[in-house]
RNA sequence: UGGGGUGUCGUCAAGUGGUAAGACACGGGUCUUUGGAACCCGCAUUCGCAGGUUCGAAUCCUGCCACCCCAGCCA
């Protein structure tokens, strides 16, 4: 993993930081930033550039700011503001007294703008959205001169403070950057930088009628505070040479900007469109729906913030396009939730199991650990034991495959720190449905070993169908069917990708009664089938509701996949 | 046909002229009261392609090819 402690393997933004270190670039300062935009909820990709920047500003002793890039109202929220700061706050990233807003520096950049006129380097343009673009010309051509360009400096201050006094419709006018209409990087062919907008802002309500583009207020916002690097995304790569242009002409400090590749994952879509769109037709119920890529889904669905910085280091930070492959983020929360999880029993689709040879009233109480592995580390609890059970209905099958080694008829199976049991019969239905499977157990077995030594392949988990507690278990899937949804070279969308069967909910599922307190968000690991955790919307102490945040890894699951191929 | 980027194992990703790290996945095995975990072994004669320079090239040169981004008054 890069870090700064090894030494070496460090990715090319760590190496660059490094060398600025060492050459003093920065008088061994590193300040970064992830400055996201409040119009939409936080993603696995806007991890990666969390922990990018927060993790290089830590390991360099210096820090990371959060600052809101909210310069366009129409889109933006208090709501979103809200989400992403517990969102970041809840990886456990602090950015200290570095809390900071694009519009709070508004006044600057409208200063800013105005010094750009007064040298000749900006103008007013009365041209329509539509006359800019034909003016601005294709990636082959170059583009015309507005016929505003040669406006005085004058005239452009009078304009744009009149833009300001909100003397001008929505689209009348902006102020663009003089540059060069025939560059070839179509970013600094003349951009706008400031545009009429007669919307309030949800911070500086309506002191504003005039809004400052992407291009000239995060330059700006970076070198207001004084960010060393500025780290963004590949697709702002054009972008820098704007990014330098317009803090060269104002002669100000001047952060370097970095691009790295966003992430891509697998059955899943990182557009802020799609997933608004997801949400807002109710295709997911809710930007925190377990299913969504989002942070607040991740963490509703169980994830932990260390195995998602663990996912983000394992992938690495380069410059290559790459699709990661969701077995990745499934091992890394495997990993951590293997080694954080007490071991309870839960039965999700019960076949009721009967004793046949167990005493009728009798019931006994038997100790369990939470984690077998090392079971000093979490203790034991009391699992109750009596004559009718319940099991996992695919643990038992009436003809078994040859390497199926749980309950069938004749079999011996092991009940889970209980006793070891054989298979003597099942009760049917008319039409054919296993209802109940018997079975005799051996007394001598308490605790799941046989005196005489006696070995068996299979252990399945039960439990008690008189003591269990009844609970709603919610299975998720991959939200779409194909590995990359959002790719439309067949010219189709993510419509035409969406898993139905994205969600599995289990409303007969049955657990061991130690859950019956468990709190919301508690995570178990329900053995045998995986890890949950208690849904912190909608469980309620009489009423458990457990979302399934992975699968265990399961070798009899894939077997039979590769069988049926 | 313009500009900016990128091409190393199925997927990520090191490597910056001295003879292809690591991780995930995958295959095999040991162990096992979770078909889990753990442990062991294996897994690129080859670095988009073709030439060239060199004792020696993934690394340098030349020419191709492929893919991604840019024509919002979005970020």
């Amino acid at each position: 993993m890069p870090s700064a402690e090894d030494g070496k393997h460090l990715d090319f933004i760590r190496s660059i930081v490094a060398e600025d270190n060492r050459t003093g670039k920065w008088e061994g300062r590193v300040e970064t930033r992830f400055p996201p935009e409040p119009n939409g909820y936080l993603h696995i990709g806007h991890a990666k550039s969390i922990v990018l920047n927060f993790g290089v500003a830590a390991e360099n002793q210096g820090c990371c700011h959060l600052r809101f890039d909210d310069t366009n109202p129409e889109k933006e929220s208090t709501e979103y503001i809200e989400a992403i700061k517990r969102d970041v706050r809840w990886f456990g990233y602090d950015w200290g007294e570095h809390l900071y807003y694009a519009s709070d520096y508004f006044d600057q950049l409208f200063d800013f703008a105005v010094q750009l006129i007064k040298a000749g380097k900006a103008y007013v343009c009365d041209l329509s959205a539509e006359e800019t673009r034909q003016y601005r010309g294709t990636l082959t051509e170059p583009g015309r001169d507005s016929p505003y360009r040669q406006r005085g400096a004058e005239e452009n201050l009078d304009l744009f403070q009149r833009m300001r006094a909100g003397e001008f419709e929505n689209g009348s006018r902006t102020l663009r950057a003089k540059i060069d209409m025939a560059h070839p990087n179509l970013v600094m062919r003349d951009p706008v930088i400031y545009r009429i907008k007669k919307v309030p802002h949800h911070r500086t309500g309506d002191k504003w009628c005039i809004y400052p583009m992407y291009d000239f207020t995060h330059c700006l916002s970076d070198s207001i505070e004084r960010i060393t690097h500025s780290i963004c995304t590949l697709e702002f790569e054009d972008n820098r040479a704007l990014y330098d242009w317009v803090l060269d002409q104002l002669g100000v400090y001047h952060p370097q900007q970095i691009e790295f590749a966003r992430l891509n994952l697998e059955y899943t879509v990182m557009s802020k469109r799609i997933l608004l769109t997801l949400v807002t037709e109710g295709i997911v119920d809710g930007w925190d729906d377990p299913r969504m890529p989002t942070i607040s889904g991740m963490r509703r669905r169980g994830f932990t913030p260390e195995s998602i910085r663990t996912f983000c280091e394992m992938i690495g930070v380069a410059k290559r396009d790459s699709m990661v492959d969701m077995g990745k983020l499934e091992w890394a929360i495997r990993d951590d939730l293997n080694h954080r999880s007490p071991r309870v029993m839960a039965v999700l689709e019960p076949l009721k199991l009967v004793i046949d040879n167990y005493p009728d009233g009798q019931e006994e109480e038997l100790e369990a650990p939470y984690y077998p592995d090392d079971p000093p580390k979490m203790g034991y609890r009391k699992v109750p034991f009596a004559k009718e059970l319940y099991v996992e209905r695919e643990d038992f099958m009436e003809e078994p495959h040859k390497k199926f080694w749980r309950l069938a008829p004749g079999r011996e199976v092991r009940l889970r720190w209980a006793y070891l049991v054989t298979c003597t019969g099942v009760v049917k239905d008319a039409t054919g449905n296993v209802l109940e499977v018997h079975c005799d157990y051996d007394p001598a077995t308490r605790g799941g070993d046989a005196p005489d030594g006696r070995k068996v392949k299979g252990t399945i988990h039960w439990v008690s169908a008189r003591h269990s507690l009844p609970a709603k278990v919610r299975l998720y899937d991959r939200l779409f069917t194909v590995p990359n949804p959002s790719g439309t070279k067949d010219g189709s969308t993510f419509r035409d990708h969406l898993n139905l069967d994205s969600l599995l909910a289990l409303e007969q599922a049955r657990v061991e009664p130690s859950l019956a307190q468990a709190e919301p968000g508690a995570r178990y690991q329900f053995e045998r089938k995986g890890y949950f955790c208690v849904d912190s919307k909608e469980s309620e102490p009489g009423d458990l509701v457990f979302n399934r945040t992975v699968t265990l890894r399961d070798s009899w699951a894939k077997m039979m996949k590769k069988e049926n191929k």
